[in-house]
This record gives structure tokens, sequence and C-alpha cells, in this order.
DNA sequence: ATGCCGTAATTGTTACGA
């Protein structure tokens, strides 16, 4: 399987863009954050015509996730257990929850595409609510591997943090001052790993940033960040064979201020294999 | 070079982004 996450900001802005790469690198998984768009809008016909299943889920021009598969997707959530919401005067424990989450079971694999909040600056009433969007993630994961320790897990899409300093290129994003960055953040993303989730690209691509902002020539300044993972659980981990981070995709007309990141996973059918008769044997 | 903000509500302006 080969499976990839992309921050497409907007996918109606950019369909052609997004379905041409997933044709051209043969992706079999595509999960998709901030779509900008409700689930009625999105453009289905060009995803299904290039042969994907998609499902999507989008409630405003806000936000907004979606996985394309060229397998079907079952069991589909539109949140974890516990995933918080958030609205303006309404941060509250009943506060409606946003479009931020899609998960679903492909080819027995379990992917969620996640995009966690902004948080916006470090007072922000957005900012308490990404912490507490992460722990809920951070309780979904240890339960959920506590009860299947050996499911292939997937949490992919725009985690919203800098884990390093090496994945801060942005002379305006700094620790003290901005989101991204900040102790609790990266405190929280370290938690998804204690939590049974790796990071499996930096073994196979140790550097390079996923996002530019498109103002101040970030992008030929090579000013980005690092902040789209795909996090795994031991089974995907162990699965991996290649990774890659599309750089060129942030290129030429019309681009995404985020970049695609791929995962190459070699996936036995674990217990398949102990039912296949022993033909050999 | 990869080039100086984009998108989606809306129709002048605001919200959002990282």
């Amino acid at each position: 399987m080969r499976l990839a996450t992309w921050n497409v900001n907007s996918v109606r802005a950019r369909v052609d863009r997004i379905v041409d790469f997933a044709v051209r690198e043969d992706i079999d998984v595509l999960a998709m954050q901030e779509i900008k768009c409700k689930v009625e809008q999105f453009p289905l016909e060009k995803f299904e015509a290039a042969g994907f299943h998609v499902e999507a889920h989008g409630i405003s021009q806000w936000n907004g996730v979606a996985i394309a598969s060229r397998s079907p997707i079952t069991e589909v959530e539109t949140s974890f257990p516990g995933m918080p919401g958030f609205a303006k005067g309404h941060n509250g424990p009943d506060a409606p929850l946003e479009a931020r989450a899609i998960g679903g079971l492909i080819d027995g694999v379990k992917v969620w595409s996640l995009y966690v909040p902004n948080g916006r600056g470090l007072d922000d009433p957005h900012y308490a609510y990404k912490l507490r969007w992460l722990e809920a993630l951070r309780g979904y994961t240890h339960a959920i591997l506590a009860t299947q320790p050996d499911l292939p897990l997937a949490l992919v899409g725009d985690f919203n943090i800098a884990p390093t300093d090496a994945d801060n290129g942005d002379p305006t994003i700094i620790e003290g001052v901005s989101t991204h960055v900040s102790a609790p953040e990266r405190d929280a993303f370290a938690a998804l790993e204690a939590a049974g989730l790796s990071d499996v690209v930096r073994p196979l691509v140790p550097t390079g940033f996923t996002y530019w902002d498109y103002k101040q020539l970030r992008f030929p300044r090579n000013e980005g960040l690092r902040i789209d993972f795909i996090l795994g659980s031991r089974a995907v981990a162990d699965a991996v064979t290649a990774a890659a981070i599309h750089r060129d995709e942030r290129k030429g007309e019309g681009p995404s201020d985020h970049v695609p990141v791929v995962v190459d996973m070699d996936l036995a059918d674990g217990e398949a294999d102990d039912d296949l008769p022993m033909i050999f044997g």
C-alpha cells in the first residue's frame, strides 16, 4: 500500500493538481486535510473517474478532511472518541465538533486523516483547544492499541507541530512567542509516540519541510516547517519500505502551501498467513 | 530557480491560516 497525506488547502481550488499527483505517483490511499468545503461540494467525480473511492467530512468552508482510496473504505468515523469541539464563545464540553478527523478501514489498515487545530496564539482559547484535542487523540490511540496491539494503525495529517528545532526553518516562528514550537505542543506530540506510534517517514527522510508560507518568499528561501506526518503503530512501522516528501508539489501554478508526504508499506496478511494450507510443507 | 499571500464566504470585507 502506498499511503499519502496532503493538506490541500481547498480541494476545489486545485482538484486537478491533486488527482494528477495521485495518479502519477500511483497512490493507493490519499488522506487530505483542509478540503475547505462541505461534503456535497466535494469534487467527487474527478476522483471517481481516476478510480478512487472517497469518504469526506466537511461542514463549512473551514477545515474539512477526506480519504481517497483505490480499495473500498469501511467502518468510517468522522470523529474519534473523546474528540473535543470548539466554537466562538462556546468552548466548553458541549462545543460543536469541527471537521478535523475522518477514519476508516482500508485493506486491514485503520487510517485517520487528521487536521490538528492551529492554536493561533499561545494566549488564544484555540491553543488550549489544540492541546485538549491532542490529549484526546493520545487517549484514543492508547485505548485502541491496548486492545489491538497488532492493529496496523496510521494517524496521518497536518499536526501543526514542529517537533524539533530542525523542523522549524521559518524565522518568524519563535519558541516562547509562537505556536507550533512550544513545549506543551512538542510534549503532546511526544505523548503520541509514547502511546505506541512512531513517525515512519523521518527514519527514511531525516530532513526537509512539508509547509512553506505563501508570503515573504518562504519557499524560494526554503524557510518552511515540517508539520505533516505519518504516524504508525508497530505493525505499520514494520511494514514501511520507502518514504518521500514531494517538495516539487510546492512549485508551479496554484500549489497548496503544504506538500504530500508518502510511505510505501509491504503489509503481510498476518492472520491469513497462519491460515494458509501447508502446500509446500 | 521555486519569486514576493491564498481561499471562501461575499460583492467590500472579514475570517482563517502557521
